[in-house]
DNA sequence: GTGAAAGCGCTAACAC
DNA sequence: GTGTTAGCGCTTTCAC
């Protein structure tokens, strides 16, 4: 690899004085410029990213620490956060943790001894995420989608619970009784605050909490069918499920065409999250939308302007209920 | 940040003898060595990756460089890589060019510049590419999904000419006599090599190739959905589409379903890539389905493998066709 | 305006 | 076995 000293060979100055041509930092005549720049160009000169990050004791990378990128939700938020490193000359390197702290840890360290500039992350868990270390590092974080315990940590997210109490009166009022719930594992925010909008809404409405028609899975298509599975199976099955993430309303979907269940006939539904192919599933999915994109840029906006000190900041944007035939209304009787 | 020095001295023994213990080189007595370990534990010691890849003039990250890291089949492909990644010790980070070419350019010399130990990648163009400077830099290079000019590159995908055929002929089969063909950009191999089975299938039949039922789209929803318009609004639309992508098959559903076409009464309809909505959709969609974790898996097994000097691989895995609604056959009259 | 020199944090070659 | 030393490639004083 041909380094700042064969650059400074070839153009015959030093090398203090390719570092100032290259980094536009201090004046150099514009001939010796002009040779420096030419020499780079022919030698295909590429800094050395480690050199530079040792001496400079930092970097332009951000880090973007995701729980599922086969999840839409988290690559149309990345879109966002892509649209504001490019303005601001930050290259983005994305990372999936799967939903496991332990690979989430993995990654955190290696954004640490990569020295970034700064870090998005959905954390994997709420109580055991591992943020900590990073804050200590001095690398700005800015967390999405879902709440760190600690609140001295900028944050992005929507209304959750509005979100999800929007969905269940919708049902509600679309008739039905007995509302199920599908939410995520308790480790994470955004999956309780969301069962507790549900919450809102039934004692809201008058209905009695039934804890048989609420399930806990993982976020993913294949627990979201297990959980409908065990819904529709069993003694009372449900009138209308909430389901709170796009994921597993697939998998609710896939388990009730399963069974022959019409939708919304014989069950209504409501998911969490817009897709492309949400308006296109039979039948057409009414859904919480969160504005995705946006997330991604107001998260990246954040990270941005961190660094000076300035008191944490928590982003509350608002959901949308976007009402399609999956929660079409029944004519009583 | 603390520092190897700082571990020294806490732990009373030298700088090298911390490096020998943290990466388990040489042999240190045991008690020295565990005085090491807590040092480093109690001080929360991470060592520097900048400094590390300086000296080491190599470091432990592998690069995925893909065209669109909403597309569906590229992130099932990246789960292949970050299994074998994780096998290999190998950390992961994505690279999302969204099939520009001058994106694609600036995150290879990221790679460079970080001196990256292997770089998977989809190209953003057949003809445009930019892998001479990785290849000069000697980082080991897979190419994905779209074959690269030079064969000098290892590469991975399916007989993309094969599954297009075999959805063309699955189409004539099914009674149709204007089959249209929605395909990629003409910088993409990919593209190219599933528009070239399509002639095949149509050659074989007997049909002529009728320039004004094909189209060219970019593989996005969007894309999709103009190609689509397009030919349904003309003057004599077909009977049955070939859409070469997941996104534009959803941009195509989405054109079909806005003109109340009935599909498969109207339009017959195969796509490629599977994903978990397409039995979801409505009507299920027929596709050629790639082995899209196996791609990711075989891709990162000749990265771990590369650097030898050995000649470049090329690996070819067969598409298969799954039928289903979208492709029914019409009973004739 | 420009070069010489120091040093970022680490590892590997070399002494002992 | 362990410490000392040199140096990876770069940027940034500090002289001139």
């Amino acid at each position: 690899m041909t380094t700042i000293g064969d650059v400074a060979r070839a153009a015959g100055v030093s090398a203090a004085t390719v570092s100032r041509v290259l980094n536009g930092s201090a004046t150099v005549s514009s001939e010796r410029a002009e040779r420096v720049r030419q020499a780079a160009e022919s030698l295909r000169y590429q800094p050395s990213g480690p050199a530079r990050a040792l001496r400079r004791q930092r970097t332009t990378l951000w880090a973007a620490i995701v729980a599922d990128i086969e999840n839409p939700f988290f690559t149309s938020m990345i879109r966002g956060v892509e649209d504001i490193a490019q303005r601001e000359n930050h290259r983005l390197v994305l990372c999936n943790t799967d939903e496991d702290v332990d690979k989430e840890a993995a990654y955190v360290d290696v954004a640490i001894a990569d020295r970034m500039a700064g870090v998005i992350i959905a954390v994997a868990s709420t109580t055991r995420s591992s943020l900590d270390p990073l804050v200590a590092a001095g690398i700005p974080v800015v967390a999405v989608d879902r709440r760190p315990r600690s609140s001295a940590i900028d944050s992005v997210l929507v209304d959750n619970r509005l979100g999800a109490r929007l969905a269940t009166e919708h049902l509600l009022d679309g008739g039905a009784t007995r509302v199920a719930c599908i939410t995520g594992p308790a480790r994470l925010s955004n999956a309780e605050t969301r069962l507790a909008g549900y919450r809102d809404a039934l004692a809201e409405r008058g209905h009695r909490l039934d804890r048989t028609l609420v399930r806990r899975a993982d976020f993913r298509e294949e627990g979201g069918h297990r959980a409908a599975c065990s819904l529709l199976d069993g003694p009372r099955p449900p009138d209308a499920i909430f389901v709170t993430n796009n994921l597993m309303t697939l998998g609710s979907l896939r388990a009730l065409g399963e069974r022959g269940c019409r939708v919304p006939d014989d069950v209504t539904l409501v998911g969490f999250d817009d897709a492309l192919w949400t308006s296109l599933v039979s039948p057409p999915l009414s859904v919480v939308a969160q504005p995705t994109a946006e997330i991604g840029r107001q998260a990246a906006e954040l990270l941005a302007s961190a660094g000076s000190g300035r008191p944490a900041r928590h982003v509350v944007l608002a959901p949308t209920l976007a009402i399609r035939e999956s929660s079409r209304h029944r004519p009583a009787g």
